[in-house]
DNA sequence: TATGAATGAGTATTCATTCAT
DNA sequence: TATGAATGAATACTCATTCAT
């Protein structure tokens, strides 16, 4: 991991305690940042469907300008260790209520419907990272670029969200 | 690798020339065997919503059934040998083709509205995939339980697909 | 420690768990050898003054034939893991209580006197591993060799034991 | 090895060339302070008893107001550096040579029968090394607190030196 | 055909030492 | 004189792969 860095071994040593306390920090300040920004687009009170928009394209945006970071951590997502792990549940629950809150606003005012605001948010989070997943793990071949992956996956959430099947 | 199967060492380098080749033979046969679940789908004339809903079903059964096994081809999939890659791109293009057919149908008869059938049918395959990565990830202290999952996610793929946003 | 031995890095691996599991044997055969030489000497009923000596002559004979092996375990002796210290601990604590069986029957007959043998025994032990430790550590230029520090060491030992100072 | 003096890293580089430097000056002002020790003793013209018991004592309150340089030495001791190697022997020869002294003196007044002053020195020295390393290692689960190990060995190694085996 | 002992490149981590400020 | 960031050799360990039986 030093040589990824283009850091000397013991450079990363003198920064960090460990791996883990490496991932925890990358982790910790990119989740941060993602929560305020859930937080910011909540509180300026953009249209639903835009700010559902404005989710995916930022959840993009990582993937496209940091494809190394994203990568690294779905790595380690998938494989954490213990200590990891438990961070790793309790940011993506924090994450996933910032969001749950906006679909609650929805559902008060009638645009969308759901009983469990929770559940659906964190069946978004998954969509959109499984669909990173494809798009970081496709390559230079991928069929879908990233912004018109952005775009349709918009659409298709927004509209899971709006509407009940009858 | 060869202890997850119960096989000696040897037995497994016999049979198979890498790691690679291993993995390109399993994840070979379960996507045949995908494809052949979509085709006879398709073939049996159930509502597209049914359909849908199987699909996901179907998805959700393996990592069910075969967490060891879906675990390992998601690593993989993160970090493929250039062969691998190739294959797994060819092989995933090969069931979004068969699943965009069935949502083509859904466009003939009116019931779902899309442009694109092709990527959409990514989006799904990729909000599945993604799923399961926090399923598979999430480990004991999941929020929500595979089946719970699989119910939640069928409901919003469907919905997704047929109405759409204003 | 895999250059050590000669043997490449894999192959200590396939037999041993880890460097722990490593110290743990090797330390564990010595150890009960050590400990049948003493019941077997116990038993064969030679004078305590000849039984003294040959402990003493046996110890030396590990640091003369096996100077890798003994300058290990005092490495390993001085930091160990936590699993290995209990161990040590263990092992240890068993040999002192031979040598105090020894210590006792001379007691019985009145040849030693003493009032705490099992103390008495760690002192000897701990006594004669100091002298090895100082050979061991001494190298080429040692003043006393191997020898000639056994002698004087069984010597001493006996001496110590048999009259109490006035 | 900064740390443990609160000192920065610098610092120490400053005052010292290496840290062979550093254990050759710590270990010359120790063993500066106990030959001192030893020729006062020897001057005061206590007891030959109260001067062992006293070097006993004096080597174990080292090892109790100092365990972490106690341990440090210790290590260094069993795979010095070419150069460190030469110090501790000339060291060790200076020290035991003090004690020998003191030996000469109990054969001088028939208090003490050894043909071999110096080589008694040395074990003696060894032992009290021995018992030490044993307290060091023991940790928590120490059979022998410091002080009583310091008072049993004082009485063997007199016993052993006053009276000669039958 | 089947086995598993042997191998060594790769990874996380420690620690003595250097050097620009 | 004093500092601590940077370095890299060394160590414990993992894992895909080879090969003699």
């Amino acid at each position: 991991m030093a040589r990824a860095a283009r850091v000397s071994i013991g450079t990363v040593y003198h920064y960090f305690r460990s791996k883990e306390a490496i991932l925890e920090r990358i982790l910790g300040e990119e989740m941060a940042r993602r929560r305020g920004f859930l937080e910011d687009l909540r509180r300026h009170g953009a249209s639903l469907e835009a700010q559902i928009r404005a989710i995916a394209e930022d959840h993009f945006a990582l993937i496209r300008e940091r494809k190394h970071l994203a990568r690294l951590l779905l790595r380690e997502w998938l494989d954490p260790t213990p200590g990891l792990r438990v961070n790793l549940q309790k940011i993506h629950d924090e994450i996933a209520e910032c969001l749950a809150q906006i679909i609650r606003d929805g559902i008060a005012v009638g645009q969308i419907q759901s009983r469990d605001p929770v559940l659906v948010a964190h069946a978004m989070l998954g969509a959109m990272e499984a669909v990173s997943l494809r798009v970081l793990a496709a390559g230079k071949g991928a069929l879908c670029p990233v912004d018109k992956a952005a775009e349709e996956l918009s659409t298709f959430l927004w509209t899971g969200l709006c509407q009940p099947s009858s």
